[in-house]
DNA sequence: AAAAGTTTTGACACCGGTTTCCTAATAGAC
DNA sequence: GTCTATTAGGAAACCGGTGTCAAAACTTTT
């Protein structure tokens, strides 16, 4: 179709249509400053050479490219997953595209890894997902490298303008709303990794919620995690063998929660009939799992596509909220306590 | 540091060393014409600036980019995240990116929209996951465009050059046969969906193995799947209807193993006492269910890796296999069956 | 010491866009 | 019918690199 197999430039749209390269130019960045039928004309030549600009050589002249990155170690290939296809959302019809970095957190050079990637991409912006978007430090760099950044956090840690949330807090003592509602008294927590604003803020849901409804929460009631299936099992199994028995748990994710039921069914505990369980985050395997298990969901696309918004189109984006609502997704691992029956 | 806060650019460079942009431009680029000192004196100087060179300003002169593209439909997350750090390994300290692009299978637009994602960026070359990879119009597609490309996949698809496997038939007749070792001998298979590459190879290795062993594989035995945990429950429900009952079930990934679970669960047929489950991807839920599903386990990252070294460095590729082989994943899900005992 | 050959370096055009600045063309005012 | 405003469009420089080719700087040969 075209003269030879490569592809057109501005140059043979200027030539064909008979106009400079800056009116083709002008034509492609929508300038008002056109009369009507040049438009027409050079719409007419590039659509009839199949014309595209080359996003090189625009990303060049303009000094800046139009590449997002997303960085990310996070444990949950789902949700990676998940605030990817969210992203694409937003910038599928743009010229920009999404370039993904995964990164060691417990790697003492991560800082100079992301570093290094910065000064050598120049992205036009970076989405952080948690955990390292807790990281200061890291959107110090960023402001540093005067590269765009949007944060996905479980609480403020920063200006909106920079940050997608959710309402983890209030979700998580909902969660312990439901249970006392089941008839639940004696709940335990599984915890975050130290150190996590989502641990943290799932963590004061938790307790804050336990206060209002008059429950005592003892030592024994709160065992560490690290957001891993090892620790969920570990967590629960030192849970269990606490007396008086708790009669239902929180952990501060699925995989842990997972991690549970693991624990449960190895010590002959039944879920829900002896144990009612409740994880965070409504991935897969929650739904995989036997019994299907009870979570909160995060609308983790949407969240993508925000953050996305935020970031190549910050006018658009202010309207739109910043923090979106969890919600409880009721299966099938809570039930009441059994010594209620 | 530098008089702006500005990124140095090449031109800074020269006038700094006293010499022309192009010696800088070979420095860069390890040309072996130059004088040892003019080397470590420009060399110097870029140590002292922090010069990192523009790479955006780099595709345009070369008229290529260095960009990798990863096309994916893939239901299982994990494995898709895992071909993106094997992805990853292989360009870390390279000037490569890695853009991603998820699709839609289903959807009829997927080759325009694939076309212009590729005209609009003009990718180095992709990288396609299983099952799109399977897509021949696809790889012509990116050969009309002039745009590099390997497939992941289970069987030849393609030439070798093109592309990265596993041996999934002899992997599944791998898994009959331990089956038959456990003393199973009514063993069914839950297929993954028509048209798959992956599926029709795991079929093939499934029934070569029970026709080498002397066993029958009636109508019955064999179930269709499509890959989603949905299927797996109405496949295995299926199977465990079928008189005499199956003592051993194959299913063609975890997902829908993870179903054969739940539907041996909903009848009371205990896992691995009164049924053996096998699934194939050892994805985290194969790890996570209980009993630990036995799995079989191929180096999704080891491909990634060298996928993406077979487009950025053929030479360096050419000598690595392009076959990589799974391994059988031993964990609880698979006991002699009960009536043997 | 001049000629010839080889290695090292630089000047300049170019990749495909955008920006700046200026001129030509049209419209409105007198 | 001329004289400004205003608008539409173009020429040339530029973004930051690389390719080409010839000049400059060394070696080696005669």
């Amino acid at each position: 179709m075209d003269k030879s197999d490569k592809q057109p430039t501005i140059n043979d749209v200027a030539r064909v249509a008979g106009v400079s390269k800056k009116t083709v130019s002008r034509v492609i960045n929508r300038s008002p400053l056109l009369k009507m039928d040049t438009r027409e004309k050079v719409e007419a030549v590039i659509a009839q050479l199949g014309y595209v600009p080359n996003p090189q050589a625009r990303a060049l002249a303009l000094r800046r490219n139009f590449l997002l990155g997303l960085l990310h170690d996070n444990p949950n290939a789902q949700t990676v997953l998940n605030f990817q296809e969210g992203v694409l959302d937003a910038i599928r019809e743009t010229e920009f595209a999404l370039v993904v970095r995964p990164v060691d957190r417990h790697s003492p050079e991560m800082l100079d890894d992301i570093r290094n990637f910065l000064e050598l991409q120049r992205l036009y912006g970076v989405l952080i997902l948690p955990p390292i978007s807790e990281d200061d430090e890291l959107a110090a760099l960023c402001r540093e490298m005067g590269c765009g950044y949007v944060r996905m956090g479980s609480a403020a840690l920063d200006e909106a303008e920079h940050l997608v949330q959710s309402n983890d807090r209030e979700m998580v003592a909902g969660v312990v709303d439901y249970l006392v509602g089941q008839g639940h008294r004696r709940i335990g927590l599984i915890e975050g990794p130290a150190g996590f604003r989502s641990a943290f803020e799932r963590r004061e849901g938790f307790l804050s919620a336990m206060r209002r409804h008059g429950l005592a929460v003892p030592d024994e009631a709160i065992v560490p995690g690290n957001y891993r299936f090892g620790s969920g099992v570990e967590g629960a199994d030192r849970l269990l063998r606490a007396e008086p028995r708790i009669t239902a748990l929180f952990a501060s994710n699925d995989e842990m929660a997972a991690g549970a039921y693991h624990a449960a069914r190895e010590r002959g505990v039944d879920v829900p009939r002896d144990l009612s369980i409740v994880g965070f985050d409504d991935s897969p395997i929650a739904a995989h799992i036997w019994p299907p298990m009870t979570t909160v969901g995060w609308p983790i696309r949407e969240m993508g596509k925000a953050a996305a918004l935020k970031l190549v189109s910050p006018d658009l984006a202010e309207a739109r909220p910043s923090c979106f609502p969890a919600r409880l997704v009721t299966r099938a691992s809570v039930a009441p306590p059994a010594s209620e029956i």
